[in-house]
DNA sequence: ACACGTCTAAACAATG
DNA sequence: GCATTGTTTAGACGTG
């Protein structure tokens, strides 16, 4: 993974006091749909970085803004005394979002993937509205001032709250064949649970272990070239219960909707969205779906309960066009439209794909 | 108390 | 021979 952009070398926008680790454009974006909603942003949160003077960033240039392969705003605050973020020691959640191109375009300092390990990522719009849009936080931890320093080792590398069934299951759930040998398990493990880079060995022996015992993994032919070691999938006919697992609550299944007759298990879309869309290949969701699955991973399942159901979402429809990562627009379009989503304000017309 | 799921550790065989 | 992969067994722990 490329380090991340955006540190060093650029100033940033007058009169926004936290750095940005959003594109303005985009953040304009957002504003303008609150706007003809008739609300007005005043705050938008990333991470606990308070964004507060859109009055300013309103009458920004569009052309100083972001493109995809520069960073729009340098960040400010600490990050410019950090050092470079290195590869996988960085990656949280957020880099798997940007991974999955859904934050793809927003500059996350070093000290804004820090704050992730900690509090978890926040997206949060605050608008004047009377009834403020549902806001997605995690359960308990305090608001880190925008100063914050860096979080202590020791909590940025807590052990995830996940069974190493789930931890494959996802990880094999984000591979695009969804097969992979036991070393991409490891990878993917380690690059989305920083935690396991120093945890003590025994745990890839449980992901063996897990892998052999449990029925809800098969062993498929190895590919050539692969080496040694199989390919490991996921049993379609074990995904409900991996799915429950993963959710620690039954998946909920209303009459005639989700059973094996039509050899399809149908997890609750609201629910488990991120595996709902993936289980029925639906295109073009993967953005969005990704950020739901994060949610949920670090807030518990329960918070996809404040999202709006996954048959309602519009984040794009379109795969080979839209994951064009240097296509004009579409990411930030996707982006904008999962923020707010997010933040539990419906899809801008403004931003639908023309 | 019990069953169940999970985690951890260990031993061992097969393979590259 | 070594490291990795895959299998199996056993014990501990937490939960319902």
């Amino acid at each position: 993974m490329a380090p991340m952009r955006g540190e060093r070398g650029g100033s940033p926008a007058r009169g926004v006091r936290a750095s940005l680790p959003l594109p303005r454009r985009l953040i304009r974006q957002i504003a303008r749909h609150v706007a003809s909603s008739g609300r007005s942003l005043r705050r938008l949160e990333v991470s606990g970085r308070v964004i507060d003077n859109f009055d300013d960033i309103e009458g920004a240039s569009d052309d100083s803004d972001m493109e995809t392969s520069q960073p729009a705003v340098a960040c400010g605050g600490n990050a410019g005394n950090l050092p470079p973020a290195d590869n996988d020691d960085d990656l949280t959640s957020l880099s798997w979002l940007q991974d999955k191109n859904l934050l793809r375009g927003i500059n996350l300092t070093k000290s804004d993937i820090e704050d992730t390990k900690t509090m978890g990522s926040q997206i949060i719009l605050k608008t004047e509205s009377k009834t403020p849009p549902p806001v997605v936080r995690p359960p308990s931890p305090p608001r880190t001032p925008v100063k914050a320093p860096p979080s202590p080792p020791a909590v940025t590398h807590t052990k995830p709250p996940y069974s190493f069934s789930c931890l494959i299951f996802m990880a094999i759930e984000a591979a695009p064949a969804r097969a992979l040998p036991v070393k991409e398990i490891y990878a993917w493990i380690i690059k989305h649970f920083p935690y396991f880079k120093h945890a003590p060995q025994g745990w890839k022996n449980s992901v063996r272990h897990n892998l052999s015992l449990n029925k809800c993994f098969h062993k498929v032919a190895a590919a050539p070239g692969l080496g040694k070691g199989s390919l490991w999938t996921v049993d379609p006919q074990h995904r409900a219960s991996l799915i429950q697992a993963f959710g620690r609550q039954p998946a909920p299944t209303p009459a005639g909707a989700a059973e094996p007759s039509g050899g399809k298990n149908s997890p609750d879309p609201t629910l488990f969205p991120y595996l709902a869309r993936r289980l029925a290949a639906e295109p073009g969701a993967d953005e969005y779906l990704a950020a739901a699955t994060v949610l949920a991973m670090k807030y518990g399942p329960s918070v996809l309960e404040q999202l709006p159901p996954a048959a309602s979402l519009v984040i794009s429809r379109c795969t080979r066009d839209e994951h064009s990562y240097s296509g004009g627009g579409g990411e930030e379009r996707r982006t904008a439209e999962a923020l707010l989503h997010l933040a539990g304000l419906p899809p801008s017309p403004a931003l639908a794909p023309s």
